[in-house]
DNA sequence: TCGACTGAAAGTGTATACACTTTTTGTTTT
DNA sequence: AAAACAAAAAGTGTATACACTTTCAGTCGA
């Protein structure tokens, strides 16, 4: 749930907002389209409007909110299209690092994401559904990680909080559980050295995690205080 | 070099700020270390420092300047590790867009792509050096947005801008005209649709750019008024 | 002469003030 | 009763004020 390590030095104050409010809108607490007022959310955290400012430009950055000139901040509902775009975009960066991944494969990498595999199993068995939602996505992003890719893994890091919105927070249990099933078959064909298959099986999870998006649309609830406990 | 089209909704003071400084940054009228003090900004622009904090947080999200805690704004100075590494996830992000391009190419694609190195050639040949780097850049953002895919697009523009500061603004009028080559190589093997090839050819020009990398370090100047002219 | 201290200057971080815009509400008019 | 208008309330955009931190120059002491 956290920003990218790398990011732009803000202060804490301005990180504790950022934080807050993206947990409150991936968790859907914040519904898409609730407006967030400037100077509700700064009492919200006794703060005043320039820290709560900086918080929402930086929101905006990521897409998880929309800033409507001298009208606000909405909280952000990304489209189907857009949607269907950064799967296709992850498909194309995802196979390509498979590949990469099979011809520079070690033990210790392969152990790694075992690992993580097994972490995953255990968050989606104890039916952790913050815990496992993460969990599910750093897979991806530690295979960009063990390939000393800093910059590969933040961007699949952002592109997959991008759509965390309408993806993995709907996510059925039962999804959780293939997806799991489906990264330790592709650990096993990275393993393998199976390039072809590696890059099948990827290609083929991403296909099933964005089959799996529902596009609902809650009713909006504006009580933001609520919300954000 | 505009910011992408999408952009978070910035006032327009603040939007003249970051283009201004932008330019100033990948023109190398400002070097890497220099001190981008928010008083002097602000008297500069005619303006308070509360656009021009904007601003530079804004430019540290694009990496062009980094933001320290405290004491301020500073032109960026990207590391060689970190360009390899952006230059290797093009490789990865293009080499796919490529094979996706060869199966949905219509001959209306083709020819916008041709038309687009036509003007390529144009500004090489014209030694319009910031119209032709900004040309060289988009031939990679055009062929994403034909592609209809705007996330792709805007993706490619931040990883391109992202090292523009060390890659193309050194790039020398024989690197240029080589590009623009290699750029009509490509279209030439798309129009044919031999995948293959294409992905060939886009991989080399890749690595022929990464190549050609200087990684010289300026004496900084740090007459901010007089590079902002 | 060089290093450690000290105070001033410069600079950043946050809060507040105020102008201008949008939204809401209440009233008037048809 | 519904539409149109007007005034007030709420909210955003920008400037300014002030506290705190860093930087730098000058001084003192070894």
């Amino acid at each position: 749930m956290e920003t990218p390590s790398i990011a732009a030095s803000t202060t804490s104050s301005t990180h504790h907002i950022v934080e807050s409010l993206t947990r409150a809108i991936v968790e859907h607490r914040l519904h898409p389209g609730t407006k967030l007022a400037e100077q509700k959310l700064a009492e919200h955290f006794g703060v005043s409007r320039t820290l709560v400012r900086q918080a929402l430009f930086q929101l905006s950055q990521n897409r998880l909110i929309r800033l409507e000139p001298a009208r606000g901040a909405f909280v952000a509902a990304p489209s189907v299209q857009e949607a269907k775009q950064v799967f296709a975009v992850r498909r194309m960066l995802e196979a390509e690092m498979t590949r990469a991944f099979v011809q520079a494969v070690t033990p210790a990498k392969i152990k790694a994401l075992r690992d993580h595999v097994a972490l995953e199993k255990l968050a989606v068995n104890n039916q952790d559904v913050p815990g496992r939602t993460e969990l599910l996505r750093d897979f991806h992003v530690r295979m960009a990680e063990l390939m000393d890719n800093q910059v590969l893994a933040e961007l699949l890091r952002e592109l997959i909080s991008r759509c965390a919105l309408i993806t993995l927070m709907y996510q059925s249990t039962h999804a959780a559980e293939h997806s799991n099933e489906e990264h330790a078959e592709i650990v096993k064909a990275l393993a393998a050295k199976d390039e072809a298959l590696a890059v099948r099986l990827m290609n083929d999870h991403l296909m099933h995690v964005e089959e799996n998006l529902t596009f609902d649309r809650k009713v909006p609830s504006n009580d933001i205080s609520m919300a954000l406990s």
